[in-house]
DNA sequence: TCCTTCTATGCAACTCGTTGCATAGCAAGC
DNA sequence: GCTTGCTATGCAACGAGTTGCATAGAAGGA
């Protein structure tokens, strides 16, 4: 029950409607989090009922009013009586791994177009990751010594979320070269 | 909805009850699929009823009756036509990444506790898994040169999977280092 | 001109997954 | 003797997430 948590997060970086959230959902919070529009909108309006957030309808000419969604101090406080509560370590949810054990019942080789198809989208990810990072994070040469600029908490987090999510991907496309070289050596058939 | 296939797999490994998939949803299989015994005896009723596995009562002495299911031809076939057809690659949900980059608009330093608590199951799952590798995977010592030994397709696929959470293990405690380092950086309070 | 895509929001129905509870006998430890 | 835990199955209710559909005007390409 934390996409009301990541809503939160997204709205104090910054506020905007229930569509921005969802695409930023299949951006930038996609990489952790993923949730369609139905959702963000079915739990804006609850979470608009219960005082977390405050509305701003914003008119716009030729295209439907936008509503935006910032954050009201009862969602900061949720937000931060969530963040003091203990969570469980998420539980993973690998159908590759399902398929990957279930070839040995089947044909192994036939996998190998599949499990191809998935590195090229880490790889992408990866890429995307890497140019977002150079992007965003890139800071300019620091002095030989002296005293540090003053950290901005924000950015740092941002920063080092996108580099877990980077080690993910490159964890990703070892373990699928890996699968990749095991799988070759099963002839087609069984 | 792979659990039906995750479940067609732990059979074709080894027939079991309904009880028996649970503790190896908690173990093996688990590693990279959930599941409550709940929802293990309502998708088995239903693969029962379409014939995709076979029951067998088997009386036991001092406790319940056990349900020994099977794969039926027809879940073979299910599980053969899923395999053969593209999955997406899996979405990820990381409540812990919501929290650090929250964590900006609260405390940094109160997360440091619960990222140590996370690093700590993953370093337990870590060690788990290479025990179970020393045990179930251990080669005894290659001839230099001759044929290889034939090569079981169920093993080598279940020792790649496993590899797989080890590499898994290892980036996430290596993350997890690298997030209490950014974390520690910041003071108390904001 | 038509088709598709984008912005922007939303309902309804459905499936999936979780939580709490219930039964029931046996074994082990305090 | 009592409590806890294990085997073994299951119902009921709820909450989370997905899919299909609908509206509606603007912009851009075939």
């Amino acid at each position: 029950m934390a996409l009301e948590h990541a809503i939160l997060v997204s709205l104090l970086e910054k506020p905007g409607s229930g569509y921005e959230l969802a695409r930023r959902f299949e951006r930038s919070i996609g990489y952790f989090w993923t949730a369609t529009h139905q959702q963000i909108y079915r739990v804006l309006k609850r979470m608009d009922n219960d005082g977390w957030v405050e509305v701003r309808d914003i008119p716009q000419q030729g295209r439907p009013d936008k509503k935006e969604y910032s954050v009201a101090d009862l969602g900061r406080a949720a937000l931060s009586s969530w963040l003091h509560d203990p969570i469980e370590p998420e539980s993973v949810r690998h159908d590759l791994a399902v398929k990957i054990r279930g070839a040995a019942f089947d044909d192994p080789a036939a996998l190998i177009r599949e499990v191809e198809r998935h590195r090229q989208v880490h790889r992408d990810r990866l890429a995307h990751y890497l140019a977002g990072e150079t992007r965003d994070f890139t800071v300019p040469e620091a002095s030989t010594a002296g005293p540090r600029a003053p950290l901005d908490a924000e950015r740092e987090l941002q920063h080092v979320v996108l580099r877990g999510g980077i080690a993910y991907e490159r964890m990703m496309i070892d373990w699928l070269d890996d699968v990749l070289a095991t799988l070759s050596r099963f002839g087609p058939g069984r």
